[in-house]
DNA sequence: CGCTTTTGACCAGCGC
DNA sequence: GCGCTGGTCAAAAGCG
């Protein structure tokens, strides 16, 4: 079938938000349908009608921008740079270089244009104007490790910690006053590690409506409860086939179903893969002093929203449910694709490198 | 049983 | 020094 092939690495377009935009995570230039199916085209007729001329100038020039572009709407965490930055960092300006947009909360959620309010060393304040669901999620998983009531603020502010024992990183999160449907997320300290411990754990979607919290007598005054870490997906190796679906953050049963599970599909497998560790090592030679490099960020997709529909081909755009990801692709055995499915094909990307 | 969350206590920084 | 506030700790409880 036509659609299984196209299934491979299908990156899910988030769904619509009340002004027919897209939620797409910050930086994302192209917001509305109009813009996205623009782009869309553009990808398809670069896939199509290029020919080998042209693909050595100017049309590659194109597509690496384009796909640059559409990396750089579903990668939201920090780049190398970012890392670089922050391991050197020594305040003041150098903080200031760094471009905030790539170390934001994905998840389903919009960011709003002033989602970086300040950026004072390695803390990365954001709003995050979630999706529908109440959720914000990055993909990280965290621990919480402590609640306080904010002088002047109804909401109480949740202090998170990394579990991952060699990061330190930590976010604290708390509900706007002014937006009921805006977290506050401030991040300190970045991640220097996959999240692969998280994404290995088969993450059981909630049938909506979503699980309450444990102890929901916390937020019941104060509001939603806090982000939920979910999976992601990285997206290992842009030249070879896409075996995730990068932005459910599930495994695409679908891509992995003609021969089980190749290389990429499982980051356990990924780790055991010579040249990720001939990469891994090339980068601890760079960076040996800050942290582990195994835990180097890597080209890592986030999700940029979660409540998109699935295998069944709906619209998006009528009466989407909350929590869509109820349906656990990981277990999915039939997956079907048709132009009406909010993915973009990442076989047309891979065609156009 | 292990992990996570809850929550009161504790501590540090700051202003007066 | 004192009080206020924000951040963290850690024991207890919850949960799967």
């Amino acid at each position: 079938m036509e659609e299984e092939l196209l299934l491979e690495g299908s990156v899910a377009v988030p769904p619509l938000d009340e002004s027919n935009n897209y939620c797409w995570p910050s930086g994302s230039d192209f917001g509305t349908t109009e813009e996205l199916m623009m782009m869309s085209d553009l990808v398809d007729e670069a896939a199509v009608s290029s020919s080998p001329v042209q693909q050595q100038e100017e049309p590659r020039r194109r597509r690496e921008s384009m796909l640059n572009k559409l990396i750089s709407t579903v990668y939201s965490g920090p780049t190398i740079s970012d890392i670089e930055s922050a391991l050197s960092f020594t305040g003041g300006d150098q903080a200031a270089a760094v471009d905030a947009r790539n170390y934001n909360s994905a998840g389903p959620v919009v960011f709003s244009p002033e989602k970086v309010l300040s950026k004072m060393e390695n803390k990365y304040t954001l709003k995050i104007k979630t999706c529908g669901n109440g959720l914000g999620e990055d993909g990280y998983k965290w621990r919480k490790y402590g609640q306080k009531s904010i002088k002047n603020s109804p909401n109480p502010r949740s202090y998170y910690r990394c579990t991952n024992p060699r990061c330190n990183a930590k976010k604290q999160v708390e509900w706007s006053t002014e937006e009921a449907d805006t977290l506050i997320v401030t991040y300190e300290g970045l991640h220097l590690h996959y999240t692969y411990s998280h994404f290995l754990q088969p993450q059981p979607q909630p049938q909506q409506p979503p699980p309450q919290p444990k102890k929901p007598k916390l937020h019941s005054a104060a509001g939603p409860p806090p982000p939920t870490p979910q999976p992601i997906i990285m997206l290992e190796d842009l030249d070879g086939p896409a075996q995730q679906d990068i932005t459910t953050g599930q495994l695409d049963a679908a891509a992995m179903a003609p021969a089980p599970p190749p290389a990429l599909c499982y980051l356990d497998d990924m780790f055991q893969q010579p040249a990720f560790f001939e990469e891994e090592q090339q980068q601890q030679q760079h960076i040996t002093n800050g942290g582990l490099l195994e835990d180097m960020v890597p080209l890592l997709v986030r999700r940029p929203c979660s409540n998109t529909t699935t295998t069944t081909g709906s619209s998006t755009t009528s009466s989407p449910p909350p929590l869509a990801p109820s349906q656990d692709l990981s277990t999915s055995s039939s997956v079907s694709w048709n132009p009406t499915s909010p993915y973009i094909d990442m076989a047309i990307l891979s065609n156009i490198f």
